[in-house]
DNA sequence: GCCGTTTTCGGCCCGACTGTTTTCAGTCG
């Protein structure tokens, strides 16, 4: 078939990613590697209509930008392929890319491998490295060898990233057992789990102790610890048998701030910070802020301390990824973030009703309980056979329960939904009077996820329009470290969205978190609303909500426009208006 | 590769740690 569109900018985005890495091991100049990885980025984050800055020339006026990568994206754009990037594949072949991925191995090494010894695959990596021809090459050796193959065990056994909560249990349970150890001043984890960032690869603990090297020996000999990585005067970093790194930072009292700013990332929100001291005549360390040629740093009591003297308003962790927020904090712009407690009812769960394990009444006296005003119930809908949907009149029955359930309860509402499969022609599961016996609709993609991006941009959008659609359920589908999403315009379906009043779900539970939190300052442009969901398809998985109000942080989704923290009747107002009620 | 109202060339954040070295390059975050 015949093509009439060019590749997408997810396609043009991967395309980037790929040329910064080649350009990494074929390059001398890492700068090269490091402008077309932000480009990527920067791209991938931008929110305009990105066919227009193609064809119209514009793109150069994106910070980060500049000719290269414009021509670079506008022969992509035009042609389906660029030169430069062909060219690279044809030249680095895919293993030495990979070699790239194990820990300890950077460009620099890599080169020397696939040139000096003609190791082009991880395979033949690991052979070079047990017949010693590795600890022969010149800048190697027997360590360097051994610390190889070590690296490509850890890369076949885990892959390298955790899902938040893994992480999360991970490090309270560290924290816990440090402070068994020598006293401690100051504990706080940072790093991309205090970023609340949907999978982390490694835990930053940052201490505060007046015994470093007691502490130090404490922590290596945690028992989850399988090996010490390295261990000096202010960093310990060891493997849990888990396979996730750790390091631990041992810093003094007046240093802590710094290194709490530094070490909670992200990395490309740090180089903007320090490259902002620099501009103001300091330099910006874990350590301190020095001005130029003083090594007196300035006193900073705490983090909002040090983005005062960069001129800043304090940004909340969650929003430290270099996509605005450094901009917003400059014009006093930084969003008021959700918080957990603004949360009023518990949207989207499912019974024994259909596949969940816990029955109505528990369900609803669970969420009472825990605070919660209302529960908006959400079984599967008919054609969900594999989880025992609802037929019309299973639907008509469960309503029957849910209306004698809501007189026992007082004070508690329980909302009558469905989490409607959207079928492969973008209609919802049942017929019109059923669907109006709802108070709300979720609808959900559970089938043919391999649609081509145009067909099923199409489906969801007709599912969209239907007037009783009242949240597009995780829009995606993807899972988090095991599969990809759909292939989806998401830009358009949060466009109709907005114009239509549908709520785009933030799904919380940790292997979804569906929408990515990415496309928030798109949603916030447009105005879009989201409800923040569990998902649950048991108690505990209640509280899932917990991830879903951090991914809306890091969205800095706008409270207002979070359907979940209305009133029992400011929900049902939504969903009535919704259907033009 | 990108950027610039001090610059169109020469910068591009900064430090800890390791391993292979006799003073430093590479990797990592």
């Amino acid at each position: 078939m015949e093509s009439s569109r060019g590749p997408s900018k997810g396609q043009i985005v991967r395309a980037l990613i790929e040329t910064a890495d080649l350009e990494e091991v074929v390059s001398d100049n890492p700068f090269r590697s490091r402008a077309f990885r932000a480009a990527a980025r920067t791209i991938d984050a931008w929110s305009g209509d990105f066919a227009r800055a193609v064809e119209s020339g514009e793109l150069t006026s994106i910070q980060g930008i500049g000719k290269g990568i414009a021509d670079f994206v506008t022969e992509m754009w035009t042609t389906g392929a660029s030169a430069r990037h062909e060219e690279l594949r044809e030249l680095v072949p895919p293993g030495v890319r990979r070699m790239l991925d194990v820990p300890g191995l950077g460009p620099k090494k890599v080169r020397t491998l696939w040139r000096e010894l003609k190791i082009e695959s991880i395979d033949a990596l690991k052979e070079a490295c047990s017949e010693g021809r590795v600890a022969k090459l010149k800048g190697f050796g027997k360590k360097t060898a051994e610390n190889i193959l070590a690296g490509i065990g850890y890369l076949e056994s885990v892959g390298g990233r955790y899902l938040l909560p893994e992480a999360e249990a991970v490090a309270s349970q560290i924290c816990e057992y440090l402070r068994s150890g020598p006293p401690i001043e100051k504990l706080e984890v940072a790093g991309s789990l205090r970023r609340r960032r949907e999978t982390v690869r490694d835990l930053d603990v940052l201490a505060v102790t007046s015994d470093p090297q007691a502490l130090s020996d404490h922590f290596i000999h945690f028992t989850e610890v399988e090996t010490v990585i390295a261990q000096g005067d202010t960093k310990t970093s060891v493997r849990l048998v888990n396979g996730m790194a750790v390091d631990l930072r041992i810093v003094k009292r007046s240093q802590f701030p710094f290194a709490l700013v530094y070490f909670t990332g992200s990395k490309e929100h740090n180089v903007r910070l320090r490259s902002r001291a620099k501009d103001r005549g300091l330099k910006l360390n874990e350590y301190g802020l020095f001005p130029e040629g003083s090594a007196r740093s300035k006193r900073c009591a705490d983090e909002k301390a040090i983005y005062r003297a960069l001129d800043l308003d304090w940004i909340p962790p969650e929003l430290r990824e270099d996509l605005g927020e450094i901009e917003a904090a400059e014009q006093g712009a930084v969003p008021r973030l959700l918080e957990a407690r603004e949360i009023q009812g518990i949207v989207h769960a499912h019974t024994t009703w259909s596949d969940g394990k816990a029955t109505l009444e528990d369900l609803a006296r669970a969420v009472k309980a825990a605070g919660y005003s209302y529960l908006g119930i959400s079984d599967h809908s008919q054609s969900a056979f594999y989880a025992g949907g609802l037929d019309p009149d299973r639907v008509r029955a469960q309503h029957e329960e849910i209306d004698r359930l809501s007189e026992e309860l007082e004070g508690f509402r329980i909302f009558k939904g469905i989490e409607s499969d959207i079928r492969a022609d973008g209609s919802l599961d049942y017929s019109d009077d059923v669907l109006e016996s709802f108070d709300f609709v979720i609808a959900s993609l559970h089938s043919h996820f391999h649609l081509p991006e145009e067909e099923q941009t199409a489906r969801v959008l007709r599912a969209l329009e239907s007037p009783y659609t009242t949240i597009l359920g995780h829009a995606t589908t993807r899972l988090l470290l095991r599969r990809e999403g759909v292939e989806l315009d998401l830009d358009r379906v949060l466009v109709r969205a907005a114009e239509l009043g549908v709520a785009i779900e933030i799904n919380a539970n940790p292997y979804r978190l569906d929408i990515d939190w990415r496309y928030g300052p798109r949603a916030r442009e447009l105005g879009v609303y989201t409800s923040i969901n569990p998902d649950a398809h048991s108690l505990p998985e209640i509280g899932y909500v917990r991830f879903g109000v951090d991914m809306a942080r890091k969205a800095g989704w706008p409270p207002d426009r979070v359907i979940n923290t209305y009133d029992a009747a400011g929900f049902e107002a939504f969903c009535k208006r919704r259907r033009g009620a």
